[in-house]
DNA sequence: CCTTTTGGTTCCATTATGTGAAACTTAGTC
DNA sequence: GACTAAGTTTCACATAATGGAACCAAAAGG
């Protein structure tokens, strides 16, 4: 599996199955059950044709409609689709062992994520303090810039890959720390490629830390990457390195 | 949001996108990586057509490709889109801490599930011995018609959906106890709607019992449905029944 | 080294499918 | 009862899917 996760433009669909994919995105990136008339107001397609994609997207049981409110929502086969692709993704349930370990020993949140459209994808978590997160947290999404997980992998990424990853990218200042262009991100990879683990030095949250290393193939490509994170009042970076 | 989950044709599809989706369901009941002329050998689709579709859906990453190997994986994207599911579904996130204090007060294994496809699909599930199950749990199908949660729910369905449901069952006797025929099946499934609550005598796993019970909409429809799951060696159905 | 086979990719004439403006049908409002 | 907004259906048209056949590359076999 190729970890970079090409660009499967939003927008600009290939065929009648990209853009029926179009709509599926567009109820996913709402957030919450959607109306009919909500949708059309993106001018994503006209009228007829967004009617058409929604009756077989929910025939499909790829959406829901609720009859009653006119509502519809993401449906469950999604979520049966998800398991089987977790179950038979190379990395998560591989890492998994090894990601309990790791959250065991360090008594820290572990992350394991891959990339997925220039942006980090978490496919699993392990926390220490709190038992359990399903899919509320795996699933999850976040820029590939300003995080650990996100840093390790681009900085192992083949040039191509990285340049069109770098344009994608908002490079939002969330906090003071955060590399906001892509030269100081570039200076940053290269360090990371050298010493071979990325940090985050509160670059995404203020007071949150972490350590990530990426996970490569044999044939040296990135698949992924894990990290430890905590807070700057429980530890220093140093700390965490030296767990690592 | 209905939970019968009307028939989404597998084989039978409603234009190109239903195909294309057939395809991606072809790659997930594989449950591992696979190669195209595995994929060809189902006659699904001549080479061309199949061809053409793994292209689109890996360009859109529903698919993943090793172009090293030649394997066709599930993609990542299903693991984002499957997250908003669970987030903006009406009962998942709702019912979360419910279940947390079910599962504490109970010391038991708790299920959610609700229909898809006339089976029963999990979406929560929260086990008091071992802390965490994530994708690996949530995402699983299972028959409907010897399990708790499922016929507590096809107990409340409306008549044509249960009929089309029962049509759908495999009535495969997995132990002694399982209620093999429809017939056995409707006389139980009186009985739960009189008294409100489902019980899995030992009918899908022996050793396993399980009390269930629906959740309801205001208008009386069916979304879910919850269970405690123990075993005969840790206690008894009575002994169950009185903690629900 | 030259076949043959296997597995995968591309072409392209044919036709099925998707397209979307417009017409229509409901509710809801004033 | 006329008016508006939201959702559904129709249908002539054009685009996009189809799949048989040809093609290519890399193993397997002689």
């Amino acid at each position: 599996m190729t970890a970079d996760g090409g660009p499967h433009g939003v927008g600009g669909g290939d065929g009648t199955v990209g853009k029926a994919l179009d709509v599926l995105d567009l109820v996913a990136q709402t957030g919450r059950p959607v109306r009919f008339s909500e949708l059309l107001e993106h001018q994503l397609f006209p009228k007829a044709t967004l009617y058409r994609f929604l009756q077989t997207l929910t025939n499909q049981g790829m959406l829901s409609y609720d009859s009653e409110t006119g509502y519809y929502a993401l449906g469950v086969r999604l979520v049966r689709l998800a398991h089987a692709a977790w179950a038979q993704s190379s990395l998560a349930p591989i890492a998994r062992p090894f990601i309990d370990q790791l959250a065991i020993d360090t008594g820290e949140t572990v992350h394991l994520a891959q990339m997925d459209q220039a942006q980090v994808l978490y496919v699993d978590k392990r926390n220490a303090t709190r038992p359990v997160e399903m899919f509320s947290q795996a699933g999850k999404v976040g820029p590939a810039y300003c995080t650990g997980v996100g840093k390790a992998m681009l900085a192992h990424l083949p040039d191509a890959a990285l340049a069109r990853a770098l344009q994608r990218q908002s490079f939002h200042a969330f906090t003071p720390h955060t590399l906001a262009t892509p030269d100081a991100l570039r200076t940053e990879l290269a360090a990371i490629r050298a010493c071979g683990h990325a940090f985050d030095r509160e670059e995404h949250e203020a007071g949150i830390i972490c350590v990530a290393v990426p996970i490569l193939s044999r044939t040296g490509q990135v698949i992924g990457a894990l990290s430890v994170t905590s807070t700057t009042q429980r530890t220093t970076l140093d700390a965490l390195e030296a767990q690592a």
